[in-house]
DNA sequence: AGCTTTCACAACCTATCGGTTGTACAAGCC
DNA sequence: GGCTTGTACAACCGATAGGTTGTGAAAGCT
C-alpha cells in the first residue's frame, strides 16, 4: 500500500503544483504560517476559494493543518515534495544519459557516413 | 520576456506531469524514442488522445518533435524539467530552513519561558 | 497512379477545475 | 445570550481537460 499508488501521489503532487495560485500559497506559507484568511487577502479570490486550494494541497500532503480554536495555521509538508523531486531527478538523469548517448550515436553515425541505419535515435540535426 | 513568465512555464510544465498518460510517455520516451503510434498501443488510449498529449508536452516544452516522413520521433527535452526541479529545490530547502529555525525558535520559546512573542511562527505545539 | 500507413485536426461529450454566492457551524467577545 | 469572526460545505457556473469518432493530409509501397 505504499510504493504501488507512487503514481498517484505523483498526480496529487503535481496537479496541486499546477496552480499558480496554489504555488503562491506555499511560497507564502514557507515564509510564515498564515490563516485561509490571511491568506486569502493578497490573491484577490475569495476565502472559500482559498479554502479550495488548501483543500487541494492538503490532499496532495504538501500542507497539513492543525486546528487552533477557529483559526487554521498551515504547516508545510516537505515529504510530498521529495516524491516529485525524486521523480523529476530520476528522469533528468536519464534523459541526460540519453542525450549523451544520443550524440555518441550521431557522432558513430557522421564517422560512418551512412544515412540510413535505424528507425529511431535522430533528433535536431538539419 | 524571460524571467517573468517562469511561471507560466511552471503551470505548463507541472501540469503537463499531472496527468499519469503523460509521465508514462515520458517514462517510455526516456528508454528510446518512439512514434505517436508506438506510444499508443500499451495505454489503451487511441492514437488521437497520445496525439494530444504529445502536444501538451512539446507545448510544456518537455519534448521536441522531428519530422522524419510520416513518423514523428519524439526527442526529450530536459531543460524545461530544471525549471520544476528549481522551483521544488528552492521550497524544499525553504521548508527544511524553516523547519530548523521553527525548532530553533520553539527552542528559545521554551527557554525564555515566555508565551506570546509574535502572531505567526507557531505550528504543532499542544 | 493507387493503396496503405502515420499522424493531426475538428467536432463533440462528459467530468473536473477554479471560481462565485449563500449558508451554516464552531469559537471567542460584549 | 447574542453578535462577530474564521472557516468550511453546498449549489451553481463557465472554462478546460481528456477522451472519443470521423476525416483528411502527407509520405512510403507496389
Amino acid at each position: 500500500m505504499t510504493a504501488v499508488d507512487v503514481e498517484d501521489e505523483l498526480t496529487l503532487v503535481f496537479s496541486a503544483l499546477a496552480d499558480p495560485t496554489r504555488r503562491a500559497i506555499l511560497a507564502r506559507l514557507a515564509r510564515g504560517d498564515a490563516t485561509a484568511g490571511e491568506l486569502a487577502e493578497p490573491f484577490a479570490i475569495s476565502q472559500q476559494a482559498v479554502s479550495k486550494h488548501l483543500k487541494v494541497l492538503e490532499g496532495a500532503r504538501l500542507i497539513s493543518r492543525t486546528r487552533t480554536a477557529q483559526a487554521r495555521p498551515c504547516a508545510l509538508d516537505p515529504v510530498r515534495l521529495d516524491t516529485a523531486a525524486g521523480w523529476i531527478a530520476r528522469h533528468r538523469q536519464v534523459w541526460a544519459d540519453r542525450h549523451d548517448r544520443l550524440e555518441e550515436h550521431l557522432a558513430a553515425l557522421r564517422a560512418e557516413q551512412q544515412g540510413d541505419a535505424g528507425n529511431d535515435e535522430e533528433a535536431a540535426t538539419p
